[in-house]
DNA sequence: CTTATTTTCGACACTGTGTTGAGAATGCTC
DNA sequence: GAGCATTCTCAACACAGTGTCGAAAATAAG
C-alpha cells in the first residue's frame, strides 16, 4: 500500500487490495457478515480463500479496513455544521442529509462496525478512533455555545455522546426499515431532536417545509 | 414446560432446561456470546454438548428464550411513568434507574439481543416484540400527551423510537464502560435528555440534588 | 413390575477458519 | 531480456465448533 500521497505506482498487490475492499464493500451490502463466508469474499476479488489470508488476517480486519477507508467522508459530512456557531440548523440538517445517504448504502456493514456489541478488536479500535473523533469535535462545538450561554446544563460530553447515538439508532433503524417513516420527516425530526437535546429549543424557522 | 400458570409439577426436563438458561445467565456475563460454545453452555448446566440440543435448537434460541424470559421485568420498570401523566420527572427517572440496574448486571447479553445487527431470526423475533411493546406504551403517552398540548410537534411515533433508542444506547455505552461517568449524573442527564425530547423543557425542580 | 416416555450422550458428517510451504508471477537491476 | 529477489497464489492440511442420529439409560405412568 503506498502511502497516501505516494508517487509510487500501485503494484499489482496493491490492486488485489483494493479489490478485496471494494468487492467487500458490495458483498456486505447484500447480507450480513456473519453469513459471508472468506471464501466468496477472496471470490469476489477474484482470488482463492486462502489468499484472502495475504492481505488480511481475518473478516474483522478487513472490515476495519473498509471503515477506515470511509472514515474521511464521514467527517466531511457533519464538517459544516461542526465548524459553526449556534444552532445553525441548515448546517445541520445538510450534514444529516449527508450522512443518511452514507447509511442507505453501506448501513449493512456500518452497523456492523458502529453497533455490534463484540465486532473484534480491530473493529473495536477503528470504531474507537472514529466515535471518539465525532464525540470530541461535537463535544467542543457544545462547549462553545455553553459558553455563549446557548445550551442546557449538564455534562458537555454526555450531550455530545447522546447526540451521536441519537444518529446513529435513528439512521441504523432506517436502515434495517426502509419504509417505516418518510426519509425528510426522518430527518427534520432528528435534526430537531438533537437541537432539543443540546439546546433545549426546537428553531420554528425550517428551510424546507 | 409447564404453562405460566400450570399446577403440574416441573419434570426432570423442565428443571434442566431452566439450569441451561440460568447457567448461560452466569455465563454470559464473562463474556460475548460469539465467545461462548455451546459445550461449554451445556457443561455448565451439567450435561454434555449434544444434550445441550434436546432443550434448545442453537445458540440463539436460547438466546431468545432468555430475552423471554426478562420481559416481565423490564416491563414492570418503567409502568408507573408510562401509567401516568404530564412530564412526572420522578417516577420516569426511577423507572430508568430499575433499567440500569438490571443493563449493569445483564448488559452483555441485552446487548446482543437489542443492540446486535443479526442475532438471528429467533432473537429478532423477541427484540420485535419487546420493542414494540415499548415503543407503543411510550407512543401512546406521548399521544395522550400531545392531546394536552404537552409535548412537542413531530411524529409520536418516531419521538418514541428515539426515546427508547437514547436509553438504550446510553445503557448499552454505561455498561460497556462503567467507570466513564457517573451513574447519577448519568441518568439525570438523560432523564432530561428524554424530557426535553418529547416535551422540550427541562423541568428545573429535581429531587435529588 | 412392565411399559411408554423422556432424557442423555457418543459417534459421525459437515462447514468454515487459519497455516504452511512449494511454486508461479511480478518487477527491479544491469 | 536474463537473472534475481520479492511478491503473490493456492492446494493441502489441521483444527474447532455446529448439528444430527440412534442406541442406551433414566424417569414417569399404568
Amino acid at each position: 500500500m503506498p502511502a497516501i500521497g505516494s508517487r509510487r505506482a500501485p503494484t499489482k498487490g496493491d490492486q488485489r487490495e483494493q479489490a478485496l475492499l471494494d468487492a467487500a464493500k458490495v458483498v456486505l451490502r447484500e447480507k450480513p457478515i456473519g453469513q459471508v463466508t472468506i471464501d466468496e469474499l477472496a471470490g469476489a476479488a477474484g482470488i482463492a480463500r486462502s489468499g484472502f489470508y495475504f492481505y488480511f488476517e481475518s473478516k474483522p480486519a478487513l472490515l476495519a479496513a473498509l471503515c477506515d477507508q470511509s472514515i474521511g467522508l464521514t467527517d466531511a459530512d457533519m464538517g459544516r455544521w461542526l465548524e459553526s456557531d449556534g444552532l445553525d440548523r441548515d448546517a445541520l440538517r445538510q450534514g444529516l442529509v449527508g450522512s443518511f445517504q452514507r447509511w442507505l448504502v453501506d448501513g449493512r456493514w456500518m452497523r456492523e462496525v458502529f453497533l455490534a456489541p463484540d465486532p473484534g478488536p480491530e473493529v473495536m479500535q477503528v470504531r474507537e478512533r472514529v466515535v471518539n473523533n465525532g464525540c470530541t469535535a461535537f463535544r467542543q462545538r457544545i462547549e462553545r455555545d455553553a459558553k455563549a450561554g446557548l445550551t442546557v446544563d449538564g455534562s458537555p460530553t454526555l450531550l455530545a455522546t447522546m447526540a451521536i447515538n441519537l444518529r446513529l439508532t435513528t439512521f441504523a433503524d432506517a436502515f434495517a426499515n426502509p419504509t417505516a417513516h418518510d426519509p425528510d420527516e426522518l430527518i427534520d425530526t432528528l435534526t430537531d431532536a438533537i437541537l432539543r437535546l443540546v439546546y433545549g429549543v426546537t428553531p420554528a424557522q425550517r428551510t424546507t417545509a
